[in-house]
DNA sequence: GTTTTATTAAAACAAACGTTTGATAAAATA
DNA sequence: TATTTTATCAAACGTTTGTTTTAATAAAAC
C-alpha cells in the first residue's frame, strides 16, 4: 500500500536498527530490542523486511548507496580536471563521501557512522553483507590508486586501499568521542577531518 | 589439583574459544559450540573460567600479556640506544611484538592473529575488557610519540596512535587472506610486514 | 456492498542460550 | 586410613532467540 503510517514504521526499524547495530553489532542486537525502542510490533520487522539478516542489509544500503555513488561521481570529477590525478585528489574524493553522509543525517549522524564503522568489522556471513553494498566504487578506486601510484604492484595496492579503508572505519566508529578526530558534524568539522585524513594516508600510500 | 587431565581441559577451552571468537565474535559464539569442538563438558567451562566473558578475559590476557610486556621491553632498549629515538624505531618497537606472538605461537599462530585483529573491535563491554588487557603500554607509548614528535598536540597524537593501532589490526585480522600483507608466519615474513607498515605509518604520524 | 489488499497485533513455535545443581570419582592432604 | 579438595559429568533451570501462524483491522478496488 504505502500509506503514511507503514512508511513510519519502516523507517522506525531502519533508525532504531542502525543504531542499536552500531552499539552491539548483529549478533549482539535482537529484534525484541528493536521492535521495543521502535514502538512497532515484532511481526512489523518480518512483513516489512523479511529476515534480521535482510533488515541489516536495508540498513547497510540505505547509508551504502549515497556513499558509494559519491565516491564515483568525485573520482570522475577528478579525473576529468587531470588524466592523472595526485594520490592526494584520489583520496580526497574517496574519503569525503562518508564524511558527507554524515553531515546530511541530521539527528542520525552519529548513528550512521558508527554503522559505517561498525558494519564491516562485522563477523561473517555480515561482514561481506556490508562489503558487498560498499564494494561497488571500491575497484575504480583500486585502478585509480594504479594510475596514481604506478610504481606498486596490484598486490601492493590491494592491501594498502584496504588499509585506508580500515582508517576510515576507525575514524567513523569513534566519532564524538574523547580525543577523536570526527568532534560534531559541521560542514567546518568535516573539512577538516578530510584534510588529516588525507595528509595522514598519502604519503604511507607513496612508501 | 593440576594433572595433566584438567590442564589439558582448560588449555583446549582456550584454544578453541581463541579460534571461533575470532572467527563469529563475542557475541556470535555460543559456550555449546565452544564444547563442542573443544570435547569437553559444559559445565567445565564455568569450573574453570566461571563465565563466558571470564572466559574471554583469559583468551585475551593469554595473548595481551607477552605483547605488552615485548613493547615494553623494546621500547626501554630503544630509548636506552637514543635518548629521543626516531619515530620509525618506536614504531617499530610497538609493532613487532604482537607480530612476533603470532610467530611464536605454533599451530595457533592464525587464530591468534585474528584473535587479536577481532578482540578489540567487539562492541561493549567486551571490547573494554580487551582494551584493559592490552592498555599496559599505551601510555608510555603516547609519551613516547610525545618525545619523537614534539610539535604535535596531545590529542592529535592520541587519534594517531588509535589509527596505528587500527591498521595493525587490521592486519592482523587479514592475516593468510589473499593479498594480505601477512602471509605466513616465517621469520622473515614477520620482518617484511613490520618493515612495510612502519613505512606506511611513520611518514603519516609525521604528516 | 462485496472482495481484495496492506498492515498490525497477539500468540505460539522449536531451538538455543548461559548458568546452576547435585552426583561421582580421583587425587591430595591429614 | 579418613577427610577434604579438585575435576568432571549429565541433567535440568528459566529465559531469550528468530521465525511462523493465525486473527483482527482498515483502507482501496471493484
Amino acid at each position: 500500500m504505502t500509506n503514511s503510517v507503514s512508511v513510519d514504521t519502516k523507517e522506525q526499524i531502519l533508525n532504531v536498527a542502525e543504531r542499536l547495530f552500531a552499539e552491539n553489532g548483529f549478533a549482539g542486537t535482537s529484534l525484541r530490542s528493536v521492535i521495543r525502542e521502535a514502538d512497532v510490533n515484532l511481526s512489523a520487522v518480518h512483513y516489512h523486511f523479511g529476515s534480521k539478516e535482510e533488515l541489516f542489509r536495508a540498513v547497510t544500503a540505505r547509508i551504502a548507496k549515497p556513499v558509494v555513488t559519491g565516491q564515483l561521481k568525485r573520482l570522475a570529477q577528478c579525473e576529468a580536471k587531470n588524466s592523472t590525478p595526485s594520490i592526494e585528489a584520489v583520496l580526497e574524493a574517496f574519503i569525503t563521501p562518508p564524511l558527507e553522509v554524515i553531515l546530511n543525517s541530521g539527528e542520525r549522524s552519529i548513528d550512521c557512522a558508527r554503522f559505517m564503522g561498525r558494519c564491516r568489522v562485522e563477523p561473517d556471513p555480515i561482514g561481506k553483507i556490508a562489503e558487498q553494498e560498499f564494494q561497488g566504487s571500491k575497484k575504480a578506486y583500486l585502478d585509480a590508486f594504479g594510475r596514481s601510484l604506478p610504481n606498486f604492484s596490484r598486490t601492493e595496492l590491494t592491501w594498502k586501499l584496504d588499509l585506508v579503508i580500515a582508517t576510515l572505519l576507525r575514524v567513523l566508529t569513534e566519532a564524538n568521542k574523547p580525543n577523536a578526530l570526527i568532534q560534531n558534524n559541521s560542514p567546518l568539522s568535516i573539512q577538516a577531518t578530510v584534510s588529516k585524513l588525507v595528509a595522514f594516508l598519502a604519503s604511507g600510500l607513496r612508501s
